[in-house]
RNA sequence: GCGAGCAUGGCGGAAUUGGCAGACGCGCAGGACUUAGGAUCCUGUACCUCCGGGUGUGAGGGUUCGACUCCCUCUGCUCGCACCA
């Protein structure tokens, strides 16, 4: 390594204790100023000491468009904080042997020095870690507020339950059947659990998304997440108990005369009461128990798979058409859903493919309702069933009545007759919050004899975790239920004997306000600073990845909402602006052990310092599609941030003033360059578009190097200097301590990031001659310099007079030509 | 199965939204400096070529004076959703 290589180790330490020492990245919240904006990245929770690649990725970039706005005089509040409680913490300490209160501990320890290390604006006064009291003390407030509006109960169901961390896992965390943590195959059990209505905000939670800046795809999965349907609810009454009915939803009411049996999900108990007490043949009982037993145990992905084929039996019972009376058997089929609907449907083979195939089965008549606008439909052709709109038909009076008018009508007439009517229904089930875990926010409520479910006086959070415990690890029920100490209370309501809630809370109850709890994360007197979220929220950029769209990023939308309609919170919509890191790959495929391929950051930062890591990261693609890592792309960026520290060295012992450039002292084209790069790079970051922002600033390095050459006069040095000193503002952003350490160098007085953004001036981003492009019939044939000003018909003209077009021209005729002013001119000959 | 996104040199990736394809970087080649160069600086680098030019943005078609960009069909990859009644 020659001397006159950029020393980061020294430089990045110096000014990373410069900043700590005159406290350049703290933020004063309570400031009268009024660009303010609250810069937030998903917090880490600590399942190790380590930071991985992915870490950086997601936090360099974010703390360079921070740091950036800071530099456009924005007042810039990005907190740091640990998502600490929950799994991961805790399968860690499991795995290391040690107590998880430790771990947890000493990694954040760790993580706080290396996120130190990537040179972020963090201030860490307003740290939050969820595992502490004086955290999750709000974590069990925010419980209680939601149990004192209606919101927070407690139910027995069905739940996912994984068998491997023995817990109960929320639908979110449960997807495709797998648990997202340990990839283990979720069963479904039944278990008393405490919920959120998170359902009640189904439909503004729909809502908000016309107002907020998020991409298309996110808002789309949390659209089909909550999964609202139109249409209507449908009775079916019993032959044998006629005030008994079946409930049923559906999405096609104008099919309704289709209707030839209805099917109950195995989950359904009616499915059994039926079998046993309406059947006209009731030895089909054991048969029906036997089937019922079967589907339980098959799990979701089996089951729910569109390819397997469908199963079922007959209840024995009937049931009454609402409209015609008509007897309809009543069958039990694992193809519907408990958790959806009412766990029942009215089956219609002609006009439902899986009713359709069912039927066909099972040798269930099909009574065609709907024919196509233009044509007719025979049961007895039909391959598969006409899923589209028509006109209604074998419909009594409403026969001829268009498809989308008979739902209307079809509802309607239910409602009057007391069987049914219109209805939404959505796909979002509750959010289910307890965790058969150790590690987590107890759930403050106690258990009377007497009085029932006792929520804890407010006055008496946190119900703090104990510490002494013996064994934490998961066996299927909470290990806090084995500490007879603890469980053992007295009832808030009546004073006697009483047992705590031995359940803790899902992880993401505690990531829900987190956003809230920053801005107030120095008082502990109450949960959010009203002043302080009138002043910052919402988050004006919000960055994490797109895996948390139908999680956490429904989670605390719900709880913000739930929090503003309480007037507790400003705003409705925490997060004004998503924006989702891609991935980082390497050598083509995603970062894994078992693969080998993973990318340590500490090797790269020891080797290359952290602003050329972080830098080499932003510039390896675009920030949303992430990037593959080559371990030779980094030298580029070595290699750019040298070229700009031996331009500065030369000037080392000079004093460079703080005159922007001046025009003349370079040449045209290097000056244009400048203004263009300063107008380019900021827009670019604006759009969080680094990789080209970067190309920019090198597009601009080398053209000072052309210019420079080997001219070592003092006006040369002096123009260098001023150049040098925009450029280490424009830099200074993507590499914090080598943008700090070109600006001081060069006399800057001040941290750079309390300069404000170079401005570009667009005049002098204009030539004042441009190339101008001659193509004849679309091809390029000639480009010639022309003044920028110059007018359509001079351009024209111009074009024309070329002597490789006259060429061209030839015994041809110019039959049109198309001037795009400022750029090209298309002369069509034949 | 349904839906969305993507496909550009040897490689990572640009392209002001219909107007010079390949910016910037890696790699490679040549030159300069040098005792030396795996440092640095400069030049070149899509492909083919009879040196006139021709061909090129996954494949095929279309719209247009002009298409990486818009439309249709197909192929491949990635990601969602997946019996939601």
């Amino acid at each position: 390594m020659s001397d006159d290589r950029y020393p980061f180790q020294e430089v990045e330490k110096r000014w990373r204790n410069w900043w700590h020492e005159n406290e350049i990245h703290d933020v004063d919240l309570d400031t009268d100023e009024e660009k303010c904006r609250y810069i937030l990245v998903m917090f880490s929770y600590p399942s190790s000491s380590k930071l991985h690649i992915g870490h950086w990725w997601n936090y360099a970039p974010t703390d360079s468009y921070a740091r950036f706005l800071r530099m456009n005089g924005y007042k810039i509040f990005e907190p740091m904080g640990f998502d600490s409680f929950g799994l991961p913490a805790e399968n860690y300490a499991i795995k290391v042997g040690t107590h998880p209160k430790q771990t947890t501990e000493e990694s954040i320890e760790f993580i706080e020095q290396q996120l130190d290390e990537i040179g972020a604006m963090y201030d860490w006064r307003y740290k939050v870690v969820t595992s502490r009291p004086e955290y999750y003390r709000w974590t069990q407030w925010l419980f209680l507020k939601l149990y004192n509006h209606g919101l927070a109960y407690q139910k027995e169901g069905l739940i996912n339950w994984c068998p491997s961390c023995q817990t109960v896992l929320a639908n979110e965390q449960a997807e495709g059947g797998e648990c997202e943590r340990c990839h283990s195959t979720v069963i479904q059990r039944k278990m008393t659990q405490w919920y959120f209505k998170v359902t009640e905000y189904a439909d503004k939670l729909l809502e908000g998304l016309d107002e907020i800046d998020w991409p298309e795809s996110t808002k789309k999965r949390q659209q089909n997440w909550i999964g609202r349907s139109e249409g209507a609810n449908i009775k079916f009454t019993l032959e044998k108990s006629p005030d008994k009915y079946i409930e049923t939803f559906t999405t096609r009411p104008d099919t309704l005369f289709g209707v030839t049996y209805v099917v109950l999900a195995p989950e359904n108990d009616l499915a059994i009461e039926c079998a046993e007490k309406y059947s006209d043949t009731p030895e089909q009982l054991q048969e029906v128990k036997d089937y019922i037993q079967r589907s339980m145990q098959t799990n979701e992905v089996e089951r729910t798979s569109t390819t397997r084929e469908k199963t079922g039996v007959f209840t024995g019972a009937y049931a009454m058409h609402p409209l015609t009376g008509k007897r309809l058997p009543i069958w039990v089929a694992d193809y519907v859903l408990g958790s959806y609907g009412t766990g029942a449907v009215m089956a219609v083979p002609a006009h439902d493919q899986r009713d359709f195939e069912f039927a066909e089965k099972y040798e269930l008549p099909i009574q065609v309702v709907i024919r196509p606008m233009d044509g007719l439909l025979e049961a007895e052709e039909m391959r598969e069933a006409y899923e589209g709109p028509g006109i209604m038909m074998n419909s009594e009076q409403f026969s001829g009545v268009r498809s989308e008018d008979g739902k209307k009508v079809i509802a309607e007439k239910l409602q009057k007759l007391n069987l049914g009517g219109p209805e939404i229904t959505y796909r979002i089930r509750d959010w289910s919050i307890s965790r058969q875990r150790y590690w987590g926010a107890p759930i403050p409520l106690v258990h009377c004899e007497k009085c029932g479910a006792v929520p804890v006086p407010e006055s008496d959070l946190p119900v703090l975790l104990p510490d002494e415990i013996k064994e934490y690890r998961p066996k299927g029920s909470s290990p806090l239920g084995a500490l007879s100490d603890w469980m053992d209370t007295t009832c808030p309501k009546c004073g006697g004997q009483a047992r705590r809630d031995p359940d803790t809370m899902d992880t993401y109850v505690c990531s829900s306000f987190y956003h809230l709890r920053y801005l107030a994360a120095d008082d502990h007197e109450q949960p959010f600073h009203a002043k302080r979220m009138k002043k910052w929220l919402p988050i004006h950029t919000y960055v994490g990845g797109p895996e948390h769209s139908t999680g956490h990023l429904i989670y605390f939308r719900f709880i913000t909402r739930f929090l503003h309609d309480i007037g507790l919170v400003p705003v409705a919509e925490p997060a004004q602006r998503l924006i989702h890191q891609g991935i980082i790959t390497h050598a083509g495929s995603r970062m894994s052990k078992s693969k080998g391929n993973v990318v340590n950051p500490d090797t790269f930062v020891a080797n290359y310092g952290s602003d050329v890591f972080r830098m080499y990261l932003m510039f390896m693609g675009d920030y949303s599609e992430g990037g593959d890592w080559s371990d030779e792309g980094i030298t580029g960026v070595d290699r750019f941030i040298n070229r700009i520290w031996r331009l500065a060295t030369r000037l080392d012992g000079m004093n460079v003033d703080d005159t922007f450039p001046v025009k003349g002292d370079y040449t045209d084209d290097l000056y244009r360059t400048l203004h263009r790069t300063i107008e380019a790079v900021g827009s670019d970051l604006e759009g969080f578009a680094f990789n080209t922002a970067i190309s920019r600033i090198m597009e601009l390095i080398n053209a000072t190097y052309l210019w420079i050459g080997e001219k070592e006069d003092a006006a040369t040095f002096k123009a260098l200097g001023r150049l040098l000193k925009v450029v280490a503002r424009l830099i200074a952003p993507l590499a914090p301590h080598f943008g700090e350490e070109i600006w001081h160098r060069l006399g800057g007085e001040g941290s750079v990031f309390d300069q404000s953004w170079p401005e570009y001036d667009p005049k002098a981003m204009v030539a004042e001659t441009i190339t101008l492009i001659v193509q004849v019939n679309g091809k390029v044939r000639d480009r010639i310099e022309v003044p920028t000003d110059a007018d359509q018909e001079t351009l024209k003209t111009t074009a024309l007079a070329s002597e490789k077009i006259q060429e061209m021209m030839q015994g041809k005729q110019l039959r049109k030509a198309i001037v795009v002013p400022g750029k090209l001119v298309n002369l069509v000959i034949g």
